[in-house]
DNA sequence: ATAGCGACATACGCTGTGTATGTGAAAGCA
DNA sequence: TGCTTTCACATACACAGCGTATGTCGCTAT
């Protein structure tokens, strides 16, 4: 009985989430509204009769990709903070991550360009922008502790995390990313010093530990991205 | 001659500013992919026709209606900017008044969420993106004297319009506009702060006239934007 | 064992885009 | 001025895609 009624509910998340992948994968090649329903779904060999039973309609079934992506990505942030020395490096390496993150097509796509302009503003997402909320402890943690200035956390979290997005945009359309990614990385940890109480070379010496870049401890493998 | 010459070209181009007026309209209402032609065509009196033998295809009328709202915004902020007292001001200025442009819901929906949605990355479009030029230009002086740190001009000025830009769609979203927005605009002077090359406090006294902010000049009328 | 429910498939209507063709008025030429 | 040509735009058509209403089969519960 057990065994039956989970076979009942495990083929439908199974069913679920084989349409959020093939989803995932029509929504960043052909972006959203060029993608088809009937593509989409007989690729899995399925109807949209399944799809409008699960999701309700075409934007509920990128609501989902939406928030297992930014789920995805809010964890790979956390973890490119926890290898970080210090909290104020913490930042850093979240906003670096993210610049990274975003130059993968499905990030870009999906929850940079086609997920504000037809499910609206991030913060109002069902998925509640884990991404943000990884961004917002950290400098409520920083402003906490007097390493930041005393701003709204809500608005450094929005700017930052916007930046380092907006960052990743433009280097992804950029002719030769590989070239213009540090750049951007540079801007990016410029503009967030712009938060700090202190300069930042002065920092170097009270905030971070003196040695050079250590480097990190393999980078645990987190939830696809780069499957 | 010149008269029934002029007549022809001129009727043309009347029904083509006619168009993009309606698909400001229309595109700001409901968003590019929701937005009938049918519908938009009739509210002018004409028909797909003149649409498809103007601008191609959808996506071209949304380029043109981009590179009109582009260049009114490129046009404002230079305004703006043109009031501050000192070159820094200035760029602060335009960042603030980038931020108060994307209040307008036109701005919002037309130039930030569907036209990189739907026309790809802004530095690519056809309009070449006025608005960053004027921040681009204002960057490459402050760094030229020294106020700046010698960053890639590219890449801060990319950063800092696109800071604001997300600022003002956060200010949009949020429940009361009017109390976030003193709290964004503040977020975006210190992001930009960090590209000073000293303490912007100590900045006051050297690169700013003493003076408080001199009442400025009747503000000149600018295009539309608030009609 | 049977009635009920639920997950999904099938079938239909409608809206909307893009294109191919038609038309009337301005423009060129004598 | 009278004719032809051109061109801006309208009309007509083909087709794809979304959403919904209805059907069906297998699991579940009593």
């Amino acid at each position: 009985m057990p065994l039956a009624a989970k076979r009942r509910a495990e083929t439908m998340e199974e069913n679920r989430l084989k349409l959020i992948g093939a989803a995932r994968k029509a929504f960043a090649a052909s972006g959203f509204a060029a993608a088809s329903m009937d593509d989409l779904t007989a690729q899995v060999d399925l109807t949209r009769g399944a799809l409008y039973h699960n999701f309700g309609d075409k934007k509920g079934l990128l609501a989902a990709v939406v928030a297992q992506v930014d789920g995805e990505m809010a964890a790979r942030a956390h973890q490119a903070g926890m290898t970080a020395a210090t909290l104020w490096e913490r930042l850093l390496a979240e906003g670096e991550a993210y610049i990274k993150m975003a130059l993968d097509p499905e990030v870009q796509r999906i929850v940079l360009l086609d997920g504000p302009a037809f499910l609206g503003d991030p913060s109002k997402w069902p998925s509640q922008n884990a991404c943000l909320e990884v961004t917002k402890q950290a400098v409520a943690d920083l402003i906490g502790k007097g390493i930041m200035k005393p701003v709204d956390i809500e608005a450094a979290a929005r700017l930052l995390s916007g930046t380092a997005l907006n960052a990743a945009l433009w280097v992804a359309a950029s002719e030769e990313p590989h070239t213009v990614l540090p750049k951007a990385i540079e801007a990016f940890r410029l503009m967030a010093e712009g938060f700090l109480r202190i300069e930042p070379d002065i920092t170097q010496g009270i905030l971070t530990y003196p040695s050079p870049r250590l480097p990190v401890p393999g980078a645990a493998k987190l939830p696809s991205l780069e499957r």
